[in-house]
DNA sequence: TCTGTTTTTCCATTATTTGAGAAAAAATCC
DNA sequence: GGATTTTTTCTCAAATAATGGAAAAACAGA
């Protein structure tokens, strides 16, 4: 956890000095100390996220692209025991993070299961135009994006980027597929 | 800025109801008190990089996924005057953004200007695959991308995702050309 | 409604981060 | 090389965040 910081303040450094910046004008752009700069750009403190907020600001930068090189890179291999699983107790729809996102890699992988009879309908995609693939792996599922219905079968794959509202809809059958998240 | 953290209090204490976790068993995952989490939770402190770290592993997420839907919204007009600049003094590369990144965006744009006999090469992307759409609007630059050379003229558009090494270089004209990026 | 339990909030203490200015270091110019 | 300017780092006080424990609130089962 340490790590971050030094990564953070190297990343830092490196916007400021491609910018020719001084301390003095980055303190003016953005509202934070010549000091705490200093500092945070030495790796002996951890800013916190207004302070990010502040910086990324004054890069004209999200603070998703400030961090996204600095983020702790991944790990090859996640065991079945260490992937984590969360569960709504409503409708039985269970997800297990088979590959969690990561600095460095694009895409993740999920594990879903939903039971029969169930429905999960979804507004809105959180960040729109992800590209999903989706893999079944068991029983059958009837997706619906936009107002195009797909009913799926073991075996199929759909791919699809998301804008819109979508559904996801069980039968008689229990669902088991794989979200591949890009 | 103090927006930033009623934001992400109630993005933080979403994804702890979506999974039915109480603050006990997120401090136990993540390594944060209960008290500092309520805290969080309730917008009253700013989480330091390192608690936002320790929070993003918890949810087994990146740091970036975890602020990405928190950014501030963009503004949709960026006058000519808001919008930075900054220049290398060494070669003459002046870049300013035109559409600055902002959550909620996928793309930004990026105006460019290199003066002749100039090259500017780079090792390799900061995130690897990105889009870009190259525009050129005014002189002559010729664009190597691996083995490539693209020899651009004003009003072409050079469309790549980058993967390795790039270059630009100028020869008797300077180059003005708008880089949107994806 | 009353317990007993779980979960959340509050409080006091400790540890960090921040800001302003002084000191040190580095760069620039004669 | 020495003086001046610029830039960075350091010091100290104030503000803010983190922790652990206690009180309050919410919840569940009788």
């Amino acid at each position: 956890m340490a790590k971050l910081n030094e990564r953070l303040a190297d990343r830092l450094k490196q916007l400021r000095l491609e910018r020719g910046l001084p301390l003095q004008e980055l303190a003016d752009l953005s509202g934070v100390s010549r000091s705490t700069l200093s500092r945070i750009e030495n790796g002996d403190v951890s800013p916190t996220a207004d302070t990010l907020s502040a910086l990324s600001a004054a890069y004209h930068m999200t603070i998703s692209q400030l961090l996204a090189p600095v983020e702790v890179p991944f790990q090859p291999l996640v065991r079945h025991g260490e992937q984590s699983e969360w569960q709504d107790p409503e409708n039985g729809f269970a997800r297990r993070v088979v590959s969690p996102p990561s600095g460095g890699l694009s895409a993740e992988v999920i594990r879903c299961t939903l039971e029969p009879y169930q429905i999960i309908a979804y507004a809105g995609p959180s960040r729109p135009g992800h590209e999903h693939h989706l893999v079944m792996l068991e029983g059958a599922l009837t997706v619906t994006l936009g107002d195009e219905m797909h009913p799926l079968q073991a075996g199929d794959c759909l791919r699809y980027q998301l804008y819109g509202p979508s559904r996801f809809q069980t039968g008689v059958d229990p669902a088991t597929y794989l979200m591949v998240l890009v």
